[in-house]
DNA sequence: TACTGTGAAATGGTTCACAGCT
DNA sequence: AGCTGTGAACCATTTCACAGTA
């Protein structure tokens, strides 16, 4: 039996449901059916046991012999993400950054809302950017409170980003994506993730300096490649023309 | 002895690399001397068992007793993430977040330089962003090869970034940073990695959707803090005005 | 005394390998 | 025959705890 929750989910497992998320949803739009957990990985840039492994901590979805239903997989996910209900966030600091994640795709179809923008700047407030008025600081705490907002997005400059985490926390804001390049200090119980451009760039820079010192990747494959590489038809990204779902490696059909 | 290289750095490490390295100039700035490893560990949201087993990987750098001396340490961070040199970059999809992370500041200082900027939308092409123009993809082999570029940036739709970094593995480019939400398949030898807000955003909603399967967070502190938690004096935001350089918590002068 | 550097122990995540199901 | 789910083995990283040094 599956590990039915109470249980710790390991952080890296979470972070990859929206990438077989992302795979699954390809693979659905395609017409595919099933998938095995060695296809899955393929795709996903993992090993199947990973795969296996990660799905595990929620159920037990797949079918021995046969492989994982595409759609019912992809809806367990998406209601383990949450990605079926609509989450309010906030932005506080829209220079380009702000601007750039307040107009991307990344809310809709994953479960956010743009519930507010907000900018120190008077010259920006009173703005719209995707229909949403930019407004000052001082609205922040009430607009939080009100909508009920659960994640707070940082993209001031460093020097503010403390003080925002402040009235976010203090507004009951549960959990903060930070692109300041800051370290935050916030209570415990608030989730913090970092998202730090200029550090992954010295990261790569660090490895392609010291090969030595790098860690070995594992190559990822594309969903047309993963498909080629084991027995079955190549991958067509006209969605099944033969009208019934298919199977990620089911036998050549007309032989 | 520490490991004086040869060996395989975890990774882990080398990311945490650039935070001490922010903490330390801030530090700096502020004209303190020396720390020692709680201290910045409280700073950097680590502890100081981590900070020290991390520095040890790279030398022996601090003085029992005393801690470690700021510039000295931040020189040889730097040096190991050759943050000294400029290593070129390009990026490639210049829409709203392409545009953002040419303005933002994270290259200088941080040891990079805009090389190019490549877009496949003729609408853009020629356009000037921080007085670099924006060419065509038909180019970019080209810049990479003449300018040696080292890191190439993937801010296109998640459908043209697996031909982008053919692109840039042809042209010889050893990493990629790739902000599109899309899984990328290249040789073993090039590094990759991968910043993907709306995955982020599905992190957080899902610790925040399932508490009883968080991680416990290390919490972090100030660097105001850090030194008022410990006995010494304030951290003052003018620098030295006592023209010496002082130790993070040295006891409190004049008494 | 106060702190670093580091073996050793603990933890946590990954991978193996196989029993069991379809 | 093929593939899942999962204990057990493995490996990497973190944390402990302390000997050694300024």
């Amino acid at each position: 039996m599956p590990e039915r929750f109470g249980r710790r989910i390991p952080e890296p497992t979470v972070v990859r449901l929206p990438v077989y998320q992302r795979v699954l949803l390809e693979l659905s739009s395609h017409g595919v059916a099933t998938i095995s957990s060695a296809e899955l990985a393929d795709a996903a840039g993992v090993n199947a046991a990973k795969v296996r492994k990660d799905l595990s901590h929620f159920g037990t979805y797949g079918t021995p012999g046969t492989g994982y239903d595409v759609d019912f997989l992809l809806g367990q996910i998406q209601r383990e993400l949450g990605t079926d209900q609509e989450r309010p966030v906030v932005i506080v600091g829209i220079g380009h950054l702000g601007h750039a994640l307040a107009r991307s795709q990344g809310f809709a179809g994953s479960g956010f809302r743009l519930a507010g923008l907000f900018d120190s700047d008077h010259k920006v407030v009173g703005e719209q950017v995707r229909g949403v008025r930019i407004r000052p600081i001082s609205d922040l705490a009430g607009v939080c409170r009100s909508e009920k907002v659960a994640v707070g997005i940082i993209t001031t400059p460093a020097v503010a980003a403390q003080e925002v985490a402040d009235h976010l926390v203090t507004a009951g804001v549960g959990a903060i994506l930070n692109f300041a390049p800051a370290v935050l200090s916030v209570p415990s119980e608030v989730q913090v993730r970092h998202v730090d451009f200029s550090a992954e760039l010295q990261v790569l820079a660090f490895y392609q300096a010291h090969p030595e010192a790098a860690p070995t990747r594992e190559a990822a494959v594309t969903l047309r490649e993963a498909r080629s590489r084991r027995p079955g038809p190549a991958l067509s990204m006209e969605a099944g023309e033969n009208g019934g779902r298919r199977a990620l490696s089911e036998g050549r059909p007309g032989t």
